[in-house]
DNA sequence: CGAGGCGTTGACACCCATCAACATGGGTGG
DNA sequence: CCACCCATGTTGATGGGTGTCAACGCCTCG
């Protein structure tokens, strides 16, 4: 089975050539079901895989000592997931399934081993590497330096962008497993004031959010108030990379 | 020239083997020296190389439309800067110099076939990288879920764990060059509530700060409220590490 | 038809931002 | 050595954004 949102994804950034779609389709693998709520892994245990989601919507979340819990990433198909494997002995976040969804697990010994046989998936991989790093920076802006409105305009610019790029974008509405718990774990707010928040989105008539329905109503307007600039998510660049086995003129 | 401070770094984390150390030094090196406040790059700058800190603190920083300044991160000797590069062509984050500075250039295609060359200057490039990425994700829960005292709290433990990792923690009293508007923008606070949040850890007997100056009272009291773990830092774990060019069993 | 998940509303309190003014202190030039 | 100045830190008053609590409404699913 190939994995044809990562390549969908890459493709997207610069051209995936022949080698590197063999070497993603070389990997051996195993894939894991998971129900919705069922966790792939949590804090504290040991990383031993990388995985690479198939299909769904993954969360990767710390929970406090006080009963809170912060959601720093959003896995989606194509993504890579615990890299840090290949450096870290624990996980220090747990990561959960929000849809049914399917990963491959990839022992990090062989990972390490392929890697090395096929230059092309350590592109694959410091690609996702760089990419989320961007995301999780951006967020730190957001976090830091953005109201509510703002906070919640931009990360629905986000997942919007990362929809289209594999192709999840049906449309007017979009269909997201989040409710609004999820959304105020992301952006570091209150359940009562993410409300609050979606119905000034709703007045200004940017976005409509109703039980895991957003109604996208004036796109534009959405990107203008979250002061959005998807310059950070680097989809439309290119570089044109060279394997790294290949010596430089 | 060496890189004594990455080196003491990784080491700190696994066994520096010679190879490694061999790798590092065979960079082709062009250094470059700033003064405080100066900018290695600035946003929407062209990526067209690597850069390793000698010597001196970095801060990597977003300036937005308003006029206010989020910093996403601190690099401190034995750093890299940059590694996106690898990937992407214009940098998002402006990067200054908050002291007297030193760091390395490294040409991002020399630096390729370096790494390919050497293998163990990818594993470095990796272990900074998973480590860079931990600690943007704390961050996010700080500026999330944390209150103004935990959050100062906090980045100072990290501070601390850092410095002593390089061998830079002088004691009882700590010197580093951030001021208070520093912290303010690192962690998502105004300056006042700064100083009022840095008297409230002066008043419950943890630290006192004046200008470039921390005095440390009460470290394991700071991680109390700060709630600091230090696990995500993955100091002192130490996975054996296979290069990437053996092939396992 | 009942129950539970999810969303909504209003009242109230608190954390933190903003503004303006003032204090301190180290460095620089005369 | 003094005077000045600029960077940095400090204080108080005030207001707004957001959190908390409690209660209720809606929809879905079994």
């Amino acid at each position: 089975m190939s994995t044809p949102d990562l390549i969908r994804k890459l493709n997207g950034f610069f051209p995936v050539g022949d080698t590197l779609q063999g070497d993603l389709d070389a990997l051996t693998r195993e894939q894991v079901l998971l129900a919705p709520g069922e966790s792939l892994i949590h804090a504290g245990d040991p990383l031993t895989n990388i995985y690479i989601v198939d299909e769904g919507w993954m969360l990767r979340s710390r929970h406090l000592p006080g009963g809170g819990r912060q959601i720093v990433g959003i896995a989606l198909p194509g993504d890579f997931l615990c890299f840090s494997s290949l450096m870290f002995e624990t996980s220090d976040f747990d990561l959960t399934a929000k849809t049914q969804a399917a990963v491959s697990r990839l022992q990090i010994d062989s990972f390490r081993s392929l890697m090395h046989l096929h230059p092309g998936l350590a592109e694959a991989l410091v690609w996702s590497t760089a990419h989320e790093e961007s995301l999780l920076a951006e967020r730190i802006v957001s976090l830091g330096r953005r109201d509510a409105t703002e906070r919640l305009a931009h990360i629905l610019c986000e997942i919007v962008a990362r929809l289209q790029l594999i192709d999840r974008h049906d449309g007017e509405v979009l269909s997201l497993p989040l409710i609004q718990e999820d959304f105020a774990d992301i952006l570091g707010i209150s359940v009562i004031h993410i409300v609050r928040t979606f119905k000034r989105l709703a007045m200004l008539g940017a976005v409509e959010y109703r039980t895991r329905k957003l109604a996208l109503l004036d796109v534009a307007k959405l990107h203008r108030i979250a002061g959005f600039d998807g310059e950070y998510l680097h989809f439309s660049q290119r570089r044109d990379v060279r394997p790294i086995h290949h010596k430089p003129d």
